[in-house]
DNA sequence: AGGACACTTCGCCGGGCAACGAAGTTTCCG
DNA sequence: CGGAAACTTCGTTGCCCGGCGAAGTGTCCT
């Protein structure tokens, strides 16, 4: 009758809304945005959007910084990354309306960033060749795809567990990857809706991600969270790694 | 601008309703529920409830079982606790209003279940006596409040971990507890709005609390997922397994 | 049978909220 | 010092959806 313990009622309805919900999602990509590209990204007017991003804020859920005329939002805290993935779990797959829409969803499925790590069919090939080549370790062959659902539905606080092994470390420091030493957890996995297989997080996930974009052999698309393998990266890959292209 | 990838939008939008997440809460008791009771939890009228439940079933985050002309509601699955515990992680604590909240809220607050395992205070202080006790190892001291949120902040997929010894598994099977040998995690934690600390769920964390309620050492309350120790159970706790109680 | 019970269906009412456009505010640039 | 760009504020409009009660359907109990 009244509302009683947290107020998740009210935070969903932050996300029920499908203009929100494709800001929020926008943001997910993990580079923080403006006001009028999330307007034009969500298809709504600039008032609308402002709207919008005031009660994202007011909650909690991103925030901004002034830079001068402009501001740039990000989201707030990476449990709101987290509660999106939540959601995308439970929702069923939409059908595909329009073809603009599906070539956007292939590339989707092709790769993409996760917050601050790369995921889509790259981001789990990826994941392949690095305990393919030993780089990493654990995981008890739960990178196939059945097993992966598996543990999705064991989240949070799943015990499956990889590591980065000596060769991996020595590996990707030649390639130029610093290996972080902070709090966060530096391997972790992430299971994504595309592909049902683990792909790589966690604080390496994402310098492995920036040291491929400083190469310059992924980057950004036109449309948010889209990434492209350059011809460069599409080389390198394969030698360097062991990462499996078509 | 139209909806794109899953559609996160609707499926926060059947959370937004207050009365539906109030359903969903207390059907992440685990247990079964009937509609009526569920409408009498929500405060609304049977048709109201039948209306969002069926909406909740067609969403597939809800399953019907017809038992003659009683029907039982369960969550379709673990995601949608885990979605539910996601967003509760983003909602700001409510303040309490009435006195009748205030003290199902300090109820909860003593015991209560998380899906099928104990949470609460004495979720946390079985947590700790089993770690005390050598029972339970790894974690890395992790039980303390602030590591706990932040290692909540890198979930899901963190890397933290506990294990079950030896001495835990012979001293468990004295109690009687079955240790499980299901695909399901054995250990597991969880982290808590409540105390913000590590409580055991998990496999284990489900069987013991099935057998503290065949001893009748705890007992369901009155109100949804709130769990009382029986005197027994006051007894018995502190002398089998350690746990300390005021 | 018949009556109580559990739940669903239907129609109606009312409130909340997203969307727009126009006008105001701040900041940057030439 | 203007004028443009980036947001915000405000007032209006229209729709969606939760709530109820009354009537309908199926099931169990005696």
């Amino acid at each position: 009758m009244v509302p009683v313990d947290p107020d998740i009622a009210s935070v969903a309805a932050l996300i029920a809304d499908n203009s929100r919900a494709l800001i929020l999602k926008t943001l997910c990509d993990g580079r923080p945005s403006t006001g009028s590209a999330l307007a034009a990204e969500a298809g709504i007017g600039a008032s609308t959007a402002s709207a919008h991003l005031a009660k994202l804020v007011d909650a909690r859920l991103v925030t901004v910084v002034r830079a001068g005329r402009t501001r740039r939002y990000r989201l707030a805290r990476p449990e709101v990354a987290a509660a999106l993935e939540a959601l995308a779990a439970l929702a069923a797959p939409l059908p595909v309306r329009s073809l603009r829409q599906s070539t956007r969803v292939a590339a989707l499925r092709r790769s993409r960033t996760c917050y601050d790590h790369l995921a889509g069919d790259l981001g789990v090939r990826l994941m392949r060749a690095l305990l393919d080549r030993g780089h990493l370790t654990g995981g008890d062959g739960l990178h196939h795809p059945d097993r992966a659902v598996l543990d999705r539905e064991s989240a949070p606080g799943t015990d499956i567990h990889y590591e980065l092994t000596p060769s991996g470390a020595t590996a990707l420091t030649a390639l130029g990857v610093q290996i972080p030493t902070t709090r966060r957890p530096l391997v972790r996995y992430c299971v994504d809706w595309t592909e049902r297989r683990h792909h790589l997080a966690g604080a390496l996930g994402a310098a492995i991600t920036t040291r491929l974009h400083t190469l310059d052999w992924i980057r950004h698309g036109s449309t948010p969270r889209v990434i492209h393998l350059t011809p460069a990266g599409r080389v390198h890959l394969p030698d360097c790694l062991g990462v499996t292209l078509d």
